[in-house]
DNA sequence: ATACGTTCCGTACCATGGTACGGAGTCAAG
DNA sequence: CTTGACTCCGTACCATGGTACGGAACGTAT
């Protein structure tokens, strides 16, 4: 624990590019130099997955941001607030999504290869 | 059914550059002009339709342009495959989405007001 | 001590999905 | 027959989430 940006990245798999692009948004901290450099540690690692899960489960960076500043203060409030307005939103996309997969499924089956014509796509979304 | 663009636009609760913008993508073709201007009957409203309930689903303007073309073309083969590749992309992002969904309800059960100090925000994440 | 690999930093560029702008043409009402 | 609203068209601009480039400085092995 005590890496240089490249490794840093490699650990994260992100480019270093990357890891300079979410300091200037404020996602990750600058540290100080040492020795010549700038070293990250465990505790960056850590920030970095966060960032890359949350990510993946549909935040912006700029919500992620804001869930990184709740964690470092103290406000209960405030984070389960955000941590609510998040699900909602969530349940909400994936509510979305599953309409969409039924939507596919049913143009799978509609469009099975004995029939001919085009399959209906649009009409299989309902329309 | 005879519409400008304007209404076109209006009808689909798009702007008029929006329509323009995926004329130029080749999502929606540009009717010949008839008496003056341009004119969008019901066919383009089901495709604006579609483009937008696909894109909710998360599809790419892209990708949503092959289902156009697809659904003009007689190749039941192809159109199965490019809705089964789809289905595979939509369950692996729901069941993304679920596991983001846990989280945060981890988050918002471990983060109750009564508690002191900063909501355990990466933890949830099982970080 | 010199070469190689990194790092540091600013700046430029990329794709996606639009949004805005400005000039020219057209249509319909007053 | 002029005014106002709309269309047409090219081009420029915007946000998001990066990726690439190029020069200067530094650290390490030979």
């Amino acid at each position: 624990m005590d890496m240089t940006i490249g490794k840093f990245a490699a650990t994260g798999k992100v480019g270093v590019e990357t890891i300079r692009f979410y300091q200037r948004k404020g996602l990750l901290q600058t540290p100080k130099r040492l020795d010549g450099g700038r070293r990250y540690g465990s505790e960056d690692v850590r920030r970095l997955l966060f960032i890359k899960q949350a990510q993946s489960a549909g935040f912006t960076l700029e919500e992620i941001r804001e869930l990184l500043d709740l964690d470092a203060g103290d406000d209960r409030e405030r984070a389960r607030e955000a941590a609510r307005a998040r699900l909602a939103a969530l349940d909400e996309r994936i509510a979305e999504l599953n309409r969409a997969r039924e939507a596919l499924e049913r143009l799978i089956g509609e469009c099975a290869s004995g029939k001919k014509g085009p399959c209906p796509i649009l009409a299989s979304f309902g329309l």
